[in-house]
DNA sequence: TACTAATATCAGATAATGTGCATATTAGAA
DNA sequence: TTCTAATATGCACATTATCTGATATTAGTA
């Protein structure tokens, strides 16, 4: 069996959370984690939240998408995106109660 | 009184937090922050750390401390390097416990 | 079938970031 | 002063992100 070095696996972990962070790092995409965080959401109502161009919005959820961070389902035309992964939703809190500490409006005031 | 717009201050908010996740969302900075978490460390020590060149290393440095991530503090030409920000240090220690419990279940569960 | 609503994808322009190398600064030692 | 160690900074280049606008897909409806 191969043990690894310490040092290449604290790479390949902080390679890993680097990603996720990327993943989180975007006005635009925190304000959807935000609204999605309280339940799914369609695409259109992410449209109307952000101000965005659609294409816009539906590239973001694209990166969430393949990034692992939101799943999405289908009911006819519409899909409703969810929240998919248990660290976003462990960053989005942390996040959440950092800035709350100083006022106290985070993004998550309305709770499921 | 200008009352804000809850979505501008949403808008606001998602800002800052993105700006601090955009300090954490690469590898390199993550690994220092690893090692800075256990308490403050010379640019050169971050340097044996990372493998990285020594002004890679200064300029990675030089964001954290711009983005108020860091904080320094010199002795003679040595300049000890200390993580200076409360949502820094939350969202790295969310990360961390998030990787702990990563390992426990399957492909994906669905959550509501 | 033609039409509309909801969403995705593609292509291109632009902006933001990261990386490597050379060089500047600064403090102490000889 | 001159040398060296420790660190910072400037610049050029490559990479990546994000937006816009046009078009494609897919499901339901008239």
């Amino acid at each position: 069996m191969k043990h690894t070095d310490p040092i290449d696996e604290l790479r390949a972990n902080a390679d890993r959370m680097a990603a996720v962070l990327r993943l989180l790092a975007n006005r635009e995409r925190l304000i959807m984690l935000c609204r999605l965080s309280a339940g799914e959401a369609s695409v259109n109502e992410l449209v109307d939240l952000t101000g965005l161009a659609q294409s816009a919005v539906s590239q973001h959820l694209g990166v969430l998408r393949e990034g692992g961070a939101v799943a999405v389902r289908a009911d006819a035309q519409t899909r409703y995106y969810r929240i998919a992964d248990d660290m976003v939703r462990s960053i989005f809190n942390a996040l959440c109660e950092a800035c709350g500490e100083q006022s106290s409006t985070g993004p998550h005031n309305t709770a499921a």
